[in-house]
DNA sequence: TTGTAGGCGTTATCAC
DNA sequence: GTGATAACGCCTACAA
């Protein structure tokens, strides 16, 4: 009825802070100011005009706003693998988190030939900051985000460049601790099953596992090598077993190959705990499910994603800060297949 | 070394094309066409810019390009449940999935109370578009968005609002197909643990066991509510078995509660599938674990995913469009539990 | 082929 | 308190 063109299939145009002008009969500045906390305001012209707002639908374009130079409030988290199930638990708290802060957080699936790719367009947005769980990230990206200027928070793995803030857990302090369980539990046996050797916490975990086999004056009876994943970890646990059968206990690289470890376990007729140990990394929900009931190492996601949130506030904050690195402690969890 | 103003603790400005156009002795206008897919350019000139812009880290700032009026790139995935396997799998298939045709997605965690608050805010930006992911929405949200001219795709459950377009997997005959399983197996006392009854795929799946039941003049012998979790399942199925001790197979509102319901069994000493059939709904990688090897109804994630991406570039190319409701079949996955 | 001149929608600064 | 006005960084007619 207005008389406007309105061309057919077309989508409408967004309703501007004019257009609220207008028909509330102000500026377009004290349209603006209405919806500013704290802006001088004639309280009464303020109600009118978030009235006329609400009532034609207009809510201030953040993409505007945003590009006048302060905070996009994006932030973009580059996920290394959104199948496994730790990352997964990993991405959803720090999502909730982001979003209790009003942050919004831009998922990157960082599996895949186009993941580096996908980054780059990505940082074609100002973003506020870049979180990067995980994923095995090309230096040179990272060097051309430090360059854009664009905070980084790096968990999972240290990473070294100016102005990357870094949340990690003591991955190896974490698996000697599980080492050290099934040892003073008189294990002697011992078999130690890997995540992918070019994953950094995959190092670090077997370095703390070797670590507290020497100190004990043992060597792993059995090492294989798996990829992380249930399927993978009951492969290799199966083989593993089935080759050395006089194992008495086996180390898992995270809890989603124990959970598989676990199975072929049964498969095989060994009985856990009895015959066989068995023992994860990680402390996803599954593994204090009642069928698992599985000794593990917490890695704890409260407190990564506690402490990559106040990394993020703080350089928010203070652009020029330091760089950090923050270690978060595992906890060992004692179950049932120890 | 430049001489300009640097205050200290200050994040650095974003390169922009005005810089590289000085550094490149060229317009702005040059440069913004040396990044525009077949602008007419100099191919040298374009080469000397590209490298410019390469040597300092420039890239078009996507807000301000998005300001303009074309589309902004930006998705929200409003997400029901960030905690529940089915749910996770699908936000992590659907952001890489849009990933993949350069829409990057924002994601919002829809539990808890500022859920609604968050999506309110996010849509300050101009979206592209806004999938919903299970979830209970309030029709006024839902309206706004409406309004206000954003594009939406409900998934999961059928929303009618101009301008939304819907996939849905049929709930009802899935459930269907998977109590017939049972009934042609020769089970005939038959308990059903449905999921929350507010939710539309808990009610949708009711109606199809029970109508399968009633086709064969069965009624259920026993019926409780979970909430779709594994320990809900736990809990419930255990109840359940205990009470009425005669229910020869259980069928589950979805899979995370079968796996529940698979330990209670085993708890209680009855065997599955001898004792006891179990089949659940959705198909999470879970269930085809070999602990499990959970008969189910294959919920299929890929094939509405699909869907939901045809939808989204058809109303992008189209938005006045009509609304599309599209229908995702579900398939019978028998397993080693019925 | 190239540069100039708006305009996108907002916020912040400035006079009034 | 309030309303003009100038950025913000980009894209794109339009004119050269």
């Amino acid at each position: 009825m207005t008389g406007e063109k309105k061309s057919l299939g077309q989508r409408p145009r967004r309703v501007t802070a004019q257009t609220v002008a207008e028909q509330a009969g102000v500026s377009r500045s004290a349209v603006s100011r209405a919806f500013t906390k704290g802006a001088y305001l004639d309280a009464e012209k303020r109600r009118r005009i978030l009235s006329v707002a609400a009532e034609i639908g207009y809510q201030p374009n953040a993409l505007a706003a945003g590009l006048k130079g302060g905070n996009s409030h994006l932030v973009a988290i580059f996920a290394g693998d959104l199948r496994n199930p730790y990352d997964t638990a990993f991405v959803s708290q720090l999502v909730g988190s982001l979003n209790a802060i009003q942050k919004w957080p831009l998922l990157i699936d960082g599996n895949g030939a186009r993941a580096a790719q996908a980054l780059e367009e990505v940082l074609r947005y100002p973003l506020d900051a870049l979180i990067l769980r995980g994923g095995s990230l090309s230096g040179e990206i990272v060097e051309q985000c430090a360059r854009y200027g664009i905070p980084m928070i790096s968990s999972g793995r240290p990473l070294s460049a100016p102005g990357v803030d870094t949340v990690c857990c003591r991955n190896d302090q974490g698996a000697r601790m599980g080492a050290e369980l099934l040892i003073s539990g008189g294990r002697r046996r011992i078999g130690f099953l890997g995540g992918p050797p070019e994953l950094y916490s995959s190092c670090e975990r077997r370095a703390g596992v070797m670590a507290a086999l020497e100190a004990a004056g043992l060597r792993p009876v059995a090492e294989a090598v798996g990829d992380y994943t249930v399927d993978g970890g009951h492969a290799a646990a199966r083989a593993l077993l089935q080759e050395a059968g006089e194992i008495d206990a086996l180390i898992c690289g995270n809890d989603a190959m124990a959970i598989g470890a676990l199975s072929a376990a049964r498969e095989i007729g060994r009985a856990v705990p009895g015959d066989l140990a068995v023992i994860g990394f990680d402390d996803i929900d599954m593994a204090r499910w009642t069928c698992f009931d599985l000794t593990t190492v917490r890695n704890p996601i409260d407190a990564a994603v506690r402490e990559i949130l106040r990394l993020l506030e703080a350089r928010l904050g203070d652009p020029g800060k330091a760089d950090e690195t923050v270690f978060v402690d595992p906890v060992v969890k004692p179950r049932g297949t120890h």
